[in-house]
Parts: C-alpha cells; sequence; structure tokens
DNA sequence: GCCGTTTTCGGCCCGACTGTTTTCAGTCG
C-alpha cells in the first residue's frame, strides 16, 4: 500500500518541529508547515501521483526541493534527513512542544543544558527545581510548566465533535446572558462542524469587552483560567476542554467571526491575497493604509475580497475559494432534504426498540421511509439474525407496513462480507429484500489489496446495494482498515452501489476528505443513522456535518428521494 | 524553502498575553 497523505504531512511536520528546536531559519520551517498542511488537505493521493510521474512541484507550497523529499519519501517510506535528525533528538522531545508555555526556544535550552527529552524528566527537573535559574525562564514558568506537565500528559487527543457539543452549548447559554454582551458564537472547527475539536473558539462583541471577559472566567464549570486579559481570556473547563474567548467591537464582529472560524488554511490563503492587493487583514477589518474597509459581517469580507459567501464547513483551503470566485461553490445538503434513515436496528439484532417503535421515532422526524437493517448472524455479531429469524422479521415488516399509513418501512439487512467476500445470509433471501446493506466486521488487519479486493468481491454480489461505514475508523479508537479508496470509489460507481455516509459520532465514515473524492468521482452515498434505539435517530445532523464537509449536495445523496425514485435507484 | 499582475531576490499573516520586560522575547492561536 502506498504511504498515505496524512504519513507524508506528518513527516513533514516532525521534520519543521525539529529544525524549529534546532532554530533554523524560520521561514524555512513555515515551508515545511505549509508543505505538511497542504499535502494532508489534498484531494489525490501524492504518493500516486509520484508512482505515475506526475510533477508534483506544481502543488501549492511544493517546490522542486520538497518534491524531491516526497519522492524519496514515497520510493523508501522515509526521509533520511528526519531520520538523522531523530537520531539526534529523542523522538518524545517533541512532546514537550505539547505543554502549554514551551515552544522550540526553551525545548532547546532544556534540552541542551538538563538533556531533558521527555515529559518524565521535565517533570523530574521541574520538581527538583532545576529548571527556575535557566536563562529565560523563571521559579513562576517552572511552576507552570509542573502544572502544565500533568495537563499534556492527560490529554493530547481531540474531543469528538458530539462531546465537544453540549459543553460548547452550556457555555454558549451562559455567555448569552451577560447584559455587556451584544453577539457571541462559538467558531473555530466547531463552527466548521468538523468530526473532532481540539478546543472551543467563541467570539462576542460589546461595548466593554473587559466586563465579558470578567464575566467569562467566571463561568461555573470552570477548572483553570490559563490566560485573562482584556479582550480574551482562555479557560480550561472541568472537562478538560480548553475554551479560547474574544471579545471585539461590532464592527468588527464579521473579521473575528471570519479569523476564530479559520480554518488556519483558509484565513491564510485570504490574508495572502489581501497582501497581493496591497490589503491588510486582521481580526478588525480589512484595511487598506490604516482605512478599514470591511469587517462587520462575514458576507462583507468574502465580498470585499472578491467571493461569494463561503460555508463554514467549507473553508478548509480545499478549493473552496477558486470554486467561490468561479460562482461553483456546492449547495451543500441541508437535514430537511432527508426522507428517510437506511441502516438501524432493532430488537430482531442488538438493537432495543421493536420495529414499530423504530418506524414511529423516524415518523417524528418526518421521514417517508426506513429501512431496517439487522445483523446476519456471524461469529463476531451477537445477536445476528439466521434465515429463520430474518424471515419472521419480513413478516412483521409486512403487517407493519398495512398498519402504519404514513411511513414505508423498507425490508434490508446489514450483512457481513466474510473474508472471501461472500455474504452472510443466502441468495434467495436477500432477493427478496428492498436493499442491503453490507459491512466489514472482523479481519480489519488484511493487507490493502486483499481488502479492497474482498469488499469488491462483495459488490460483484447483484442484491449487494450500500457498503456500510466503509473504512471502519472509530475515532480515537481505530484506525481505518487499508483500503485503495480510490479504486473502491470507481468500481462504486461501475457496479451501481452507494458508499454510506454512517452518522454515529464515533463513525462518521466516510469522513469528509474521502466523501469529496468520492463525490468527484461520480460516486453516491446514504446519510444514515445506524441507529440501535429509538433516541438516537437524531444522529443523522452528525451525517450531515460530515457530508457537508465533503461538499456533498442533496443531489449526491440517494435517501433524499422520494420513495418511488428511491425504489427505482435501487434496481441494478 | 516557496513564490511572483512592478520582483528570479527579498519578501514571507497578524496580533494578544505573559513575564519582570523599562522596550521586548517567547508563545499561542
Amino acid at each position: 500500500m502506498a504511504i498515505s497523505n496524512v504519513e507524508i504531512a506528518d513527516i513533514f511536520t516532525h521534520l519543521a518541529e525539529l529544525l524549529e528546536i534546532q532554530g533554523y531559519n524560520a521561514f524555512k520551517i513555515i515551508a515545511y508547515k505549509n508543505a505538511a498542511r497542504e499535502i494532508a488537505n489534498l484531494g489525490s493521493s501524492v504518493a500516486r501521483m509520484v508512482e505515475e510521474g506526475d510533477d508534483i512541484s506544481k502543488l501549492p507550497s511544493i517546490g522542486n526541493h520538497i518534491a524531491e523529499k516526497i519522492r524519496e519519501i514515497v520510493k523508501t517510506g522515509k526521509l533520511t534527513q528526519l531520520e538523522t535528525l531523530q537520531k539526534k533528538f529523542p523522538s518524545h522531545i517533541l512532546d514537550l512542544l505539547k505543554v502549554e508555555g514551551i515552544g522550540p526556544k526553551r525545548a532547546k535550552i532544556l534540552h541542551d543544558t538538563l538533556h531533558i527529552n521527555s515529559l518524565e524528566e521535565l517533570m523530574r527537573a521541574a520538581k527538583e527545581h532545576k529548571i527556575r535559574d535557566l536563562d529565560g525562564f523563571s521559579d513562576k514558568i517552572e511552576q507552570k510548566i509542573l502544572d502544565k506537565t500533568m495537563f499534556a500528559k492527560k490529554i493530547g487527543k481531540r474531543f469528538m465533535y458530539s462531546v465537544a457539543e453540549p459543553h460548547a452549548n452550556a457555555i454558549l447559554d451562559y455567555m448569552q446572558k451577560s447584559k455587556d454582551i451584544l453577539k457571541v458564537l462559538v467558531a473555530g472547527s466547531f463552527r466548521r462542524r468538523k468530526d473532532t475539536v481540539g478546543d472551543l473558539d467563541m467570539v462576542a462583541t460589546s461595548k466593554n469587552p473587559k466586563k465579558v471577559i470578567d464575566y467569562f472566567v467566571q463561568y461555573p464549570d470552570v477548572k483553570d483560567i490559563i490566560l485573562h486579559g482584556d479582550t480574551r481570556s482562555t479557560i480550561i473547563l472541568k472537562s478538560n476542554i480548553q475554551v479560547d474567548f474574544r471579545c471585539v467591537q461590532e464592527d468588527s464582529y464579521g473579521s473575528a467571526l471570519h479569523y476564530f472560524t479559520g480554518s488556519r488554511a483558509h484565513v491564510l490563503a485570504i490574508r495572502k491575497l489581501a497582501v497581493q492587493r496591497d490589503l491588510k487583514i486582521n481580526e478588525y477589518g480589512i484595511f487598506r493604509g490604516k482605512q478599514s474597509i470591511s469587517g462587520s459581517s462575514e458576507e462583507d469580507i468574502y465580498k470585499t475580497m472578491g467571493f461569494s459567501y463561503i460555508e463554514p464547513e467549507l473553508r478548509e483551503n480545499r478549493g473552496e475559494l477558486e470554486a467561490s470566485r468561479k460562482g461553483e461553490l456546492p449547495h451543500l445538503i441541508n437535514q430537511e432534504d432527508m426522507r428517510g434513515d437506511l441502516h438501524m436496528h432493532t430488537t430482531y439484532s442488538d438493537g432495543q426498540n421493536s420495529i414499530e417503535e423504530m418506524a414511529r421515532a423516524a415518523m417524528g422526524f418526518g421521514y417517508e421511509y426506513i429501512a431496517i437493517t439487522d445483523h446476519s448472524k456471524h461469529l463476531s455479531i451477537v445477536h445476528g439474525m439466521d434465515e429463520k429469524k430474518l424471515r419472521t422479521e419480513l413478516d412483521e415488516i409486512d403487517r407493519l407496513n398495512e398498519k402504519l399509513k404514513d411511513i414505508t418501512i423498507l425490508k434490508s439487512i446489514e450483512v457481513d462480507i466474510l473474508e472471501d467476500g461472500s455474504l452472510a445470509m443466502s441468495n434467495s433471501l436477500l432477493k427478496e429484500l428492498d436493499l442491503v446493506v453490507a459491512g466489514v466486521h472482523d479481519k480489519f488487519n488484511l493487507s490493502a489489496k486483499q481488502q479492497t479486493k474482498r469488499i469488491l468481491k462483495a459488490m460483484e454480489n447483484p442484491y449487494f446495494t450500500i457498503l456500510a461505514h466503509p473504512t471502519g475508523r472509530l475515532i480515537n479508537q481505530r484506525e481505518a482498515y487499508s483500503l485503495d479508496m480510490e479504486l473502491l470509489f470507481k468500481e462504486t460507481v461501475q457496479r451501481g452501489c452507494f458508499l454510506e455516509i454512517n452518522s454515529q459520532p464515533k463513525r462518521l465514515d466516510l469522513n469528509d476528505i474521502y466523501a469529496k473524492i468520492a463525490k468527484d468521482l461520480g460516486v453516491r452515498f446514504s446519510i444514515s443513522t445506524d441507529s440501535h434505539n429509538e433516541r438516537s435517530l437524531y444522529y443523522m445532523k452528525y451525517g450531515i456535518y460530515q457530508a457537508r464537509r465533503g461538499w456533498i449536495e442533496k443531489k449526491n445523496v440517494i435517501n433524499t428521494l422520494p420513495l418511488s425514485e428511491l425504489k427505482e435507484m435501487l434496481k441494478r
């Protein structure tokens, strides 16, 4: 399997950080970081481009030097320059940078004078008061390091969107009660609906920022106050989520919101364009000389720079600026577009509610149809159905469709794709179903070649309809299994199958980057909840968020279709 | 190391907060 963009990007990030600690030219370091970001965001596989002889030095932020390094990485799987550096600096030294208050300069001093290379060694040195007398340190900084090192070790993970969400809503609610606040919003990756959130960024307007900040740090759920200035503050909640708060005057709201919504890559790209036009953009507005010419709303910012409004989910510098300028931005899908949910479980397998309970709950969402997709019987699935049990379930669905007039229950199954690519249910039964959702639930460690072959073999079955959670990743728990994604996407289109965007908060699989690649190759999707009880049907919104980040439109999604059209679509 | 609608050289996004700083370096986002 060729090396992934993320792995290549990581190599350049590590290279940049190690060079930074060594005190190399700052702009060279920025160049490596820019290259890393560009590669991580790229829609197509860099390794594949290299193998096919494309000129990667034409890519933004990639010149001849970095292109040569990339070719070395693709060819050998590693970068000699980085290996050499790592021999000099143990890999754990980069952990020091995760401690609040330690940047490259202080990390270098700690390494050079006290030979500190890990968080453990840092903590020991701080406890023994060896740090306070170093150049650039003090007893106060030493104490801060001691406090923060504990924290750095605990964290290091991003929070799932659904975990951050209630905290974001609660603190937003609290801030709205301040009488000094005019407007307030949660910006950052949360507003961009990213599947994981590193911290929460809040932006507010007020005539009296100081008062607002003082109110902010009194939030009852605060564990620690990191920073407490006149216009900004940073706190840590008891849940260990960091919240950055920024307060500006009302005529700067648009630019502040834009800046703190990010992404960094998106904002930097626009700032560069501004510089080319002799303008300056900061969080207070767009300036020509000292004259502010824009800033009160985001629409204003984009218009001044010659763009149509760009939805937060698209702001990743993945082509949205060019698309906006050309008037080719997608019309992103909305929750209201959904007419049904095509993946859910009942007590027939590992779900907690009956078919009727699930159907009635779905009616509450205004759905026209649902598909019941209980598990097939297989070693890895608890309470999976055999043929007899599925037959019983189908009979019950017939009775319920007679009884319930406002919703149609489609007959389906979540069938296992076995290691040899066959499906764990006989075709004589599968052909009676309206659709077949199939998924991989074991043998995650096959090689990319084997895993891809397994799934493509399964798709040869004429009753195969939708591939469930295509990469199997679980956020913060399990990596995606190795697959040749582009081949999978092309074959999916070729065979008239569909890919799922699974809305479970810990799955969100396909993710945004793959969804966009797949869409561009003509793949159509099902966005479904994989609900195991009636309460989780609302997960649909998380799947929609992920789809929007993947530039997905209503027309790309089959469960936005009216039932009659959906049925046509499901015929292979 | 990258990049170019005055440039193949000389720039590189921009500002707030902290510490102990009397004018700024380091860090962070």
